[in-house]
Order: structure tokens, then C-alpha cells, then sequence
DNA sequence: CGGATCGTTGACAGGTATCAATGCTGGTGG
DNA sequence: CCACCAGCATTGATACCTGTCAACGATCCG
């Protein structure tokens, strides 16, 4: 795990340049020679559930975006609780606010293992003075957490919270390859929904009882039609 | 109205280099020889109470800037009614998503009567080539939306109804001069903080009652210490 | 086996949506 | 000028939903 720096470095590019989701992360548009031109340290890292990637209102130096898994950005609340802001998946950048020098936003965290890759600021930066194309794959980013941000306000803060858990089930069915999916713990759900950790467990299992949702070996599917209906007023 | 096209971008320019403001929005940075290269047909408009200014899913051509007033993002429902995905104010950017090419993400309405400046997408793009000094402000414009989004889903959609009118109070106080601000009706009120219109028009009046609000001519002021104990679980 | 953590369920009080009716106000047309 | 109307705000009654407090069950791990 300690190689020489540039080693290092190069392993990173070789790896990055190789990675069957580049197309997916920040290089997409990155043509062989910028990859040449530039050393990138770029790092893997591995997170186990329930492991912390960074701190809120800690100074930001590295921009990482999620090869798998599942990552939830909070924000601590009064009474010790916390609400879940986003959740970032396969493709997604986090802590692209340290890119202006700000620290992090959020407190963020694994919920199963996940795999990410590690980039400094600096080297971002240095790319952005070299090569256009970064820069619309950055536009690109914030755009999608201000498409995201306002998908969490129409969805999962509105309406009654079976409509909620609706849309949340098949947010979280949606964008897998598999029909199974992750469900996170019940606080989390709660906090994602902005109800409590009661709640939830009692509508998760209404809605099992009603054939709407299937679980097994920490692992869930849905019965999409019936979700939807929910969501339609039903 | 109707000035040769040349004559118009001059009066943009000359108009944006003097605006009183101007050091909120986006060509802070910008230096003179920034100005003096680039033609910028920067027009003024002002909306009425009511006016909308863009559409949901538009394709977008222009980028504006609030400059006096406010403006209210919203999302269609499913069951006729709508949710504000955010309040944009002065200094702020408005339909900045379209800098993607992409078609705008909301339907944007005047509040009140609003003063914009309205920029076209191929000058900021072609800003964009000759000098880095844009992509700074804009980064920063795409982080205070990330804030912004934070904010509204940790203050307004979260804890009781008092709590989350409260936090809509003295958000609206905030980024005020003076003393009194704008009170929104009771619908978006509603909207704002997923709530029904009911539901709104109750607090309000009971926060007069308390003695939490005062209310004149369309205008509005607040006790801040009271709201804050409301928060803190008063 | 015991303890810790998480999920489930119950009882109840309080809050909110819903349906409905009644004030209030500014603008319009006679 | 005044009567009227349309839109918005307020208020009431009630059923439903959700938070709260509390207990119990399930599962994993030492």
C-alpha cells in the first residue's frame, strides 16, 4: 500500500484509463494524450457499510466518485436525528463542492460496501486549465444534483408518507441492473422521508403484506405497478 | 424598443458595467477588456406579480438574473397542485441548467414584481472560451444552488408545521435590508413547506395572534427570537 | 447462552387533511 | 359612486394519519 509516489500515480492512470465505468465518471471526455500529459493519483478505495467518507464542514481536498454501492449525504439535526439529503450511486460525484475551496456540505456515508475512487482537487484543477472537456463533465455534475436536489423535494417530501415510501422504493429499484436492490435500515428510510423510524418499519411491512415488496438475505424487489398506483392517488 | 442590434448590445454592456449590483451577479469578476471584447446583449425586463418568466421543459436560450425581486421555482403534481422547489432572489441565477443544453428543469414565476437581466446561452459560452474568469462565478453559482437545495429540504420539509413555517419566516426576513419582506399567500406558503393551504393560513394567523408576525400592506415583520424557540422545539 | 441492535407492533394523544362555509378586499361595470 | 363579483384568507367540524412512548420479537455475534 506504499508505493513510491509515482508509482503510484501511474498506477492510478493506468487503472483509470482502463476502468469499465470511465465512461460513466468525471474522464469521460478525456482523450488518450490528456491522459499522458497529466499524472492523476488517483486512488480506490473500499468503504464498508456504515463507514464514514468525509465530515461535514471539514476542508475539502479530495472529489470522489462511486464506482458501486451506495452512499447517503446527511445533515445533523436539533433533536440529535439527522435528515438524509441525497443519496449518491454508480457514476455520482461527491464532494464536488470542495472544487471552490468550500468544505464539505455534508456528513457522507457508506450504506453497504462500496467502491469508490479518490481524486485530489489540485489535479482537477490543473486539468481544467489544460483541457475543455473537464469542464462540461463538471456542468454536467452540478446539473445533475440540482435535477437530483428537486427530485427529493417533489418526491420524498410530498404528499402522505405511503406516496413517499412509494416513490422511494422505486427510486431505489430504478437504475439496477438486477430487480433486486438494496433496502437501507429503517432509521435511514425515515430520514430519507422525513418520518419516523416507526413509521417506516410499519409501512415496510404493510407494504410486504400487501405483496407490493419482497425481502430476503438483506436484498428487495418490488411489484412496480402496484407502487405506482400507490403514488397515483391510490 | 426596437434599436439597430448593435446599438442594443452597446447599451447591455454599458448598462452592466455601471449596474449598482453588479458585483452580486455573474460578471464580478470580469475585467474591463473582459467588457470591451465581447458584445453582450444584456437586456432588462420586468415582471409583474404573476409573470412567468420560463416553462418547465422549455428548451432554455437564456440565463437571468434576479436583480430586485423574487421568483418562485416550481414542480407540476400529479394532482393539479404544485411544489416550490426553491425562492431565488437577488443576485441569484435563474435557468442556469440550460448552460447544458438541457431544457429548463422548472416553471419560474414572478412573486412579486421582479427586476431581471436577461443574458443569452451562446455569449456566456463564448465568455467561457476567452477567459476563465466566468467559470469561477459560475461554479459558485452551481454550489449555492447545492446549498440552497440542502436548505430547503433540511428547514422545510422536516419536523412539524410550526417548525418548518418558522424556518420559511426567517428565511424570508433574512437577505432583507430592512425590517419588513414580502409574505407569499397562503398557497405557495403551502407549497413551499408541503403543506395544504388550510394548514398555512391557520399558522399564519395563530403566529399574528402570538404576536410571532406582523402583517401591513402586503408587507410583513417578525419577532426573530420567538421564531427561533418555536424551532428549538418550542 | 446472553446482550446488543434492529425491526415490529400496540395504544393513545395530538396534528393535519379534508370538506365546507363564511369573511374580506380589490377591481369591474352599471 | 355604489353594487357586485372573483379571488384569497379565515374558521369550523370531523376523520384520518402520524408521532410518541412503550413493549416485544428476531437476528447476529461474542
Amino acid at each position: 500500500m506504499k508505493l513510491p509516489e509515482i508509482e503510484q500515480a501511474w498506477q492510478g492512470v493506468e487503472k483509470c484509463r482502463r476502468c469499465a465505468i470511465r465512461s460513466l465518471v468525471l474522464f469521460a471526455d478525456l482523450q488518450r494524450e490528456d491522459f499522458d500529459h497529466i499524472h492523476l493519483p488517483i486512488e480506490e478505495m473500499e468503504l464498508t457499510a456504515g463507514q464514514s467518507l468525509y465530515q461535514s464542514n471539514q476542508q475539502g481536498r479530495y472529489v470522489f466518485t462511486i464506482r458501486q454501492g451506495l452512499i447517503k449525504l446527511t445533515h445533523p439535526l436539533a433533536n440529535g436525528h439527522y435528515r438524509v439529503i441525497r443519496l449518491l450511486r454508480q457514476g455520482d460525484l461527491a464532494g464536488i463542492e470542495a472544487l471552490n475551496g468550500a468544505r464539505y456540505l455534508h456528513h457522507a456515508e457508506a450504506l453497504q460496501s462500496t467502491l469508490i475512487c479518490r481524486i485530489p482537487i489540485e489535479n482537477i484543477e490543473s486539468l481544467n486549465s489544460n483541457t475543455p472537456h473537464l469542464y462540461q463533465q463538471l456542468t454536467r455534475r452540478w446539473h445533475q444534483i440540482q435535477q437530483d436536489a428537486d427530485t427529493w423535494l417533489a418526491k420524498f417530501a410530498q404528499g402522505g408518507s405511503r406516496q413517499r415510501l412509494a416513490h422511494l422504493l422505486l427510486y431505489l429499484a430504478e437504475a439496477e441492473s438486477q430487480p433486486a436492490f438494496f433496502l437501507p435500515g429503517r432509521e435511514d428510510i425515515g430520514a430519507m422521508l422525513g418520518i419516523t423510524t416507526e413509521t417506516a418499519s410499519r409501512l415496510i411491512a404493510d407494504f410486504r403484506r400487501s405483496g407490493f415488496l419482497h425481502t430476503g438475505n438483506g436484498l428487495a424487489s418490488i411489484e412496480q405497478d402496484s407502487l405506482e398506483s400507490i403514488i397515483a392517488q391510490g
